[in-house]
DNA sequence: CACGAGACCTGTTCGC
DNA sequence: TGCGAACAGGTCTCGT
């Protein structure tokens, strides 16, 4: 379910509540249950569930794709990966049968980590560093710039949708928001990122932040039975529109497998550079 | 260094 | 209708 935007608006709706859901901020945890133990990543189970039970959640975060929970002693981070959701609703609604990890609040609601294919973690650190410390850029702060951004790229000689994927380059891009930044700045994904003239960096630069931006604007996208509540897949100019014109010139998009994950591009639009 | 394959998992949708 | 294959928003590790 979740890049950047979905991970957003969960943010949003940790703070603030909304959408039937919660808001858990000055909330203090009264305990806790792992239904699924690979979903604690760090530490031991035994010292999760002592560390964690009695702080207060200060403030919620984000990194890249990661949620960060700023408890009184520790920071709880989270990463969604492919199915997680995130979200506080009172004890007395029903347990979804893909529920990993439930902390009990002190107002009688829970915080449940939701997540159908197990591929989800959480972290109770310290320090943010040892889980951080390795991620990219982070694509709407004012420190990432075009030109930072464009030599990034020419340091590099790899496929320009391997790269966006790569988080310890930019932080919070997924297969979705790639390959819609990527027609949006009118660029074939395979294209080598050293090719790339200045100006084409500073328009996929634009790309990222337009699109982003966007998917939050609209809290994200919506798709299949997994996560549901924005509206972003309405506006896809390429994801999932394989065979559908082009909305710049209606040439079918196209569909090919990149770096193993599914790449929806323009033939038309997005040429290869030779 | 850059890339591809396989693994981790479950659930839905597609094709015959 | 039924059943296996393909596919899904992510990331890690290993081999070449």
């Amino acid at each position: 379910m979740p890049e950047l935007p979905e991970v957003e608006t969960i943010r949003n709706l940790l703070r603030r509540g909304g959408a039937g859901a919660l808001p858990i901020l000055n909330r203090f945890v009264v305990g806790c249950s792992v239904l699924w133990a690979k979903t604690v990543a760090e530490p031991s189970l035994d010292e999760f569930h002592t560390r964690i039970a009695g702080q207060v959640i200060k403030e919620i975060d984000r990194r890249g794709k990661y949620l960060i929970l700023n408890m009184d002693k520790d920071h709880l981070l989270v990463h969604l990966r492919m199915s997680g959701d995130l979200y506080c609703k009172p004890s007395s609604e029903a347990l979804s049968p893909h529920a990993r990890l439930i902390l009990d609040l002190d107002d009688t609601s829970r915080l449940i980590f939701e997540d159908a294919r197990k591929f989800g973690r959480v972290w109770l650190v310290k320090e943010l560093e040892g889980v951080l410390g390795k991620l990219g850029f982070e694509p709407l702060s004012a420190e990432f710039t075009d030109r930072i951004f464009y030599e990034g790229l020419i340091s590099f000689s790899r496929q320009i949708k391997p790269l966006l994927s790569d988080q310890t380059f930019i932080a919070g891009l997924g297969n979705i928001y790639i390959d819609e930044s990527l027609h949006l700045a009118k660029l074939h994904p395979l294209t080598l990122s050293n090719q790339l003239s200045s100006k084409q960096a500073e328009k996929l630069w634009r790309s990222i932040r337009i699109v982003l931006e966007e998917g939050i604007k609209r809290n994200g996208a919506s798709i299949d039975w997994v996560y549901k509540g924005g509206d972003f897949q309405n506006y896809f100019r390429v994801y999932r529109r394989t065979g559908l014109a082009c909305l710049e010139c209606s040439t079918p998009i196209e569909r090919i497998i990149v770096g193993q994950r599914s790449t929806h591009f323009c033939p038309n639009c997005q040429k290869l550079l030779v």
